[in-house]
DNA sequence: CGCATTTGACCGGCGC
DNA sequence: GCGCCGGTCAAATGCG
C-alpha cells in the first residue's frame, strides 16, 4: 500500500476476508487465561469528567476509484481494520500521523460496487499540509469544507450531492443491498437531528482526472 | 533505525 | 444480563 497509483492496479485489498460470521473467534473471550492484572492495557479511561464524547461533523466522500486512500495531501497511519457485516471488504480505519491532528478517516469499499470507495472524514485538520506531496491533491476540497461552520449554512457543492446510486428496484435481500447504505444515513440523519451535525453528504466522482503521476 | 502497516484483543454501547 | 457490533489500542513485523 501506500502506492497511490490512480491507475487501475491491482488493488492491494483482497485476498481472504473471512466475515466474522457471527461468532467465529473474537467474540466472548476478552480474557486469555492470564491476565497478571495488568492494567496498564487499556481499562483505564481516565477521562475527564464532564466531557461527552466528542461528536464531530463526518463527511462521507463517494469516490468511484480502483485504489482506496485517496490522497488528499494528508499523511495518514492506519490503525486498524475490521470487516464490514455483510461485505466482502474490510473497512479501514485511519488516522492523521500529524500529533495534534485528531482527524480521523474511515475508507470502506462498496459491496456491489467494488470500484466504489466510500470515505468518511472525521474532524477536521489543524495545520499545514506536507510538503512532501507535490501540489497534488492540494485545494482539492472547496475551502468551505475544510473550514465548515459549526453553525454556519452548509455551503457544500450540492451538485456533486447525490442521495445514493441507482438500484431503486428493491432486491431479494433487502437486508443486504439497500440496507447497506440505509444505515450509513440513518445513523447520520438522527445524529444530526439530535445533534445537529453543520453538514453531511455524499459525493460522487470528486476525484480529479489525475492526482499523481508516477515519477522515477 | 524509524515509521507505517498488520493483526489480535478488548472495550463500550445497544439490542434483545 | 448477555450477545452482538463497531471501534480503538497495543504489540509485532516489515519495509524504507
Amino acid at each position: 500500500m501506500g502506492t497511490p497509483n490512480s491507475s487501475i492496479s491491482s488493488s492491494s485489498s483482497e485476498a481472504g476476508y473471512e466475515e466474522d460470521s457471527h461468532k467465529s473467534k473474537k467474540d466472548g473471550q476478552p480474557k486469555g487465561s492470564e491476565d497478571g492484572g495488568e492494567s496498564s492495557k487499556k481499562g483505564n479511561k481516565a477521562k475527564t469528567k464532564g466531557e461527552k464524547k466528542q461528536r464531530e461533523p463526518r463527511f462521507a466522500f463517494m469516490t468511484k476509484s480502483e485504489v482506496d486512500h485517496l490522497e488528499d495531501g494528508y499523511r495518514w497511519r492506519k490503525y486498524g481494520q475490521k470487516a464490514v457485516k455483510n461485505s466482502p471488504y474490510p473497512r479501514s480505519y485511519y488516522r492523521c500521523t500529524t500529533q495534534k491532528c485528531t482527524v480521523k478517516k474511515r475508507v470502506e469499499r462498496s459491496f456491489q460496487d467494488p470500484s466504489t470507495v466510500i470515505t468518511t472524514y472525521e474532524g477536521q485538520h489543524n495545520h499545514p499540509l506536507p510538503t512532501t506531496l507535490r501540489g497534488s491533491a492540494a485545494g482539492l476540497f472547496p475551502p468551505s469544507m475544510l473550514t465548515p461552520s459549526p453553525l454556519g449554512p452548509p455551503s457544500f457543492p450540492h451538485e456533486l450531492l447525490m442521495q445514493m446510486p441507482n438500484h431503486h428496484h428493491h432486491m431479494n435481500n433487502q437486508a443486504d443491498t439497500g440496507s447497506m447504505f440505509a444505515q450509513n444515513v440513518s445513523p447520520l440523519q438522527q445524529y444530526s437531528h439530535q445533534h445537529q451535525v453543520p453538514d453531511y453528504g455524499l459525493l460522487q466522482d470528486m476525484v480529479p482526472p489525475r492526482f499523481f503521476k508516477h515519477e522515477p
